[in-house]
DNA sequence: TTGAAAGCGTTACCAT
DNA sequence: ATGGTAACGCTTTCAA
């Protein structure tokens, strides 16, 4: 059983015949070392197996070079989320920065103490609401952190986010020209949308422009997020209104509950009846028939907030960067033209 | 913007008119401090937002107090990976230990290099083969470590695994049950299987057993694991031996292609023809019909992997656990008695 | 180009 | 029950 977890700077030091400031100077690849000294310790190094101790390095260096993804646990998790995640892990990675995953319910004291432990330099929010007391709280200390979604005021914040309310507009114009006109709104939680979270109140402000922008007669539910609710909402909505021939819904993976109430009803998907959801890529492919979708591209958004946040964190005049994501419609299989004649 | 980043141990020490070495004990809840001055310096800690510095704490207790759970992301990530994560996340955090997510490929130095450089004190690992380089390193220097999954020689090691072999028996009893005779099986890649993948290799196993507990013909593919292959994959089976009525399947979310080629084939599922898969059941749901499946508990695999390794931690007795999940099979829509007088 | 020494903010050990 | 002080392993400043 080979040894070699003791071996410190001062082993290598001595080892090579050179100071301790000499090979620290090497292993943060500072200029002014000779060619020769910096072969002869880079060599002593590889010998000895050595690491530096990331936790004296982060202490006296002031800096931890880690992130940390604040990960609420509230809500039932899927694709779109473990996408955040593997894509702000991958990004922290490739930056040589330490990721840190936290899914603990956050307070006000644990989310300053992340900083004041120093166990983080920065941070990624996510499931942001139009005001969120951690956004002004973090603002207030002046702690780095970037947004996965945005808030009412997002002076001076950096955040990427997807333009929910563009994409319900383009999911509308998209089915009016396929010759819909009796299309119904599957919305997230009135609670949530009253709450301010993000995505519910732009996906809402997004249907009041479509249905003012194609004089339509509004038709919408506002359910619970899980396949039985929108199963129920779905055949309340047909209900409700016989001649709907499609459904915009808001709704991640859930919606199987649409595609399924629709084919007990004995409406085909595409041919009777268009669906649009709002998934990621993967999600949209898994589901009978392939869904025609808003696209998430939740993983490129975890790329993107971290590398915000890390280069953030580099220089010291910070640059704000504020990406709203164009608007993308992916047609699959679930969207067609209108059945002339249909009922 | 108060400022409060830069209180130490010493400046609440000071407050409060004692020793560092008492509010050290005080921050760790060590015995032998008197009740008054336990509760004078807990309100100064309070009354200063004093948060002790986790990387010096690190480095003065020598131990990092973090899991690592090692992700490799060279296949499709799914639920399942999902599930794992927040499992081992939320164990992690519930004992107070930080977790890190780590998605960079590893080497035998950079595994090395997480233990040396007092990243971290344990590990989780995941994607286990049969013989597997990453236990043999760390076995061999004795570094803590737990593994979801096992490999062939598991003597002293913890792990949680699925009893791939028995589930796979206990799918075929299922069918065998509802009558079916012809039942074909839709394993792992080929090549996953001969590297020695753990679930590839008890997969395969679990199905010899089945064939000759129940002396059924083979009949079977080992396809690459993706919705297309296996639409294919199962036309092809169905080809080669029309009078199939069941098959069982090793992959995960994949198995809507197998799904879809027979509704593509006019088997109607359940009533004409029986599908078994390996899923959450979360996906399992989401699935049309709703999956029968051999149940894959990975939030529970998480958690229980987490805490099997935190707890080997902190008692130096190292107790090893080796944890194999009793077969589960959750019978939902996708199977029914086999068709008298089908074809 | 190199080195000595002073921190970094804790914990642990040994006194008292 | 409390305090002094030496680590912990590194980076940084200053001097040579």
């Amino acid at each position: 059983m080979p040894d070699t977890s003791e071996v410190t700077i001062f082993d290598v030091a001595q080892a090579a015949g050179v100071s301790i400031t000499t090979v620290s100077r090497i292993l943060n690849n500072k200029p002014d070392v000779s060619k020769t000294t910096r072969q002869r310790v880079q060599q002593v190094i590889e010998e000895l197996g050595y690491t530096p101790h990331a936790q004296a390095r982060r202490l006296a260096a002031r800096k931890s070079r880690t992130i940390a993804l604040l990960f609420p646990l509230d809500r039932a998790v899927g694709q779109l989320e473990l996408d955040f995640i593997v894509g702000a892990a991958a990004a922290a990675g490739n930056e040589n920065f330490f990721f840190y995953f936290v899914t603990t319910p956050i307070t006000k004291n644990s989310l300053l103490g992340l900083y004041r432990s120093a166990q983080v330099d920065g941070i990624i929010l996510m499931e942001i609401h139009t005001q969120d007391w951690r956004v002004d709280l973090l603002r207030e200390y002046d702690y780095p952190f970037v947004m996965i979604g945005h808030c009412a005021d997002n002076t001076g914040l950096s955040f990427v986010d997807v333009d929910f309310e563009a994409n319900i507009i383009l999911a509308f114009d998209h089915l009016i020209e396929l010759g819909h006109r009796e299309i119904g709104f599957l919305g997230h939680p009135q609670a949530m949308r009253q709450q301010g979270y993000g995505p519910a109140v732009r996906c809402w402000a997004g249907y009041e422009k479509a249905l003012q922008k194609h004089s339509l007669t509004p038709i919408y539910r506002e359910e619970r997020i899980d396949v039985q609710a929108l199963f129920d909402a779905t055949l309340t909505l047909l209900e409700e209104r016989p001649q709907l021939t499609a459904i915009v819904a808001t709704q991640g993976s859930p919606i199987v509950g649409v595609v399924r109430a629709l084919r007990q009803a004995g409406r085909a998907v595409p041919d009777d009846f268009s669906v649009v959801g709002i998934t990621t890529e993967n999600m949209a492919e898994l589901i009978t028939p392939p869904l025609t979708t808003i696209n998430f591209p939740a993983y490129t958004e975890g790329v993107q907030a971290a590398r915000m946040l890390i280069s953030q964190l580099n220089q010291k005049p910070l640059e704000t960067e504020q990406i709203l994501l164009p608007p993308e419609l992916i047609v699959r299989k679930s969207t067609g033209p209108v059945r002339t004649g249909s009922r």
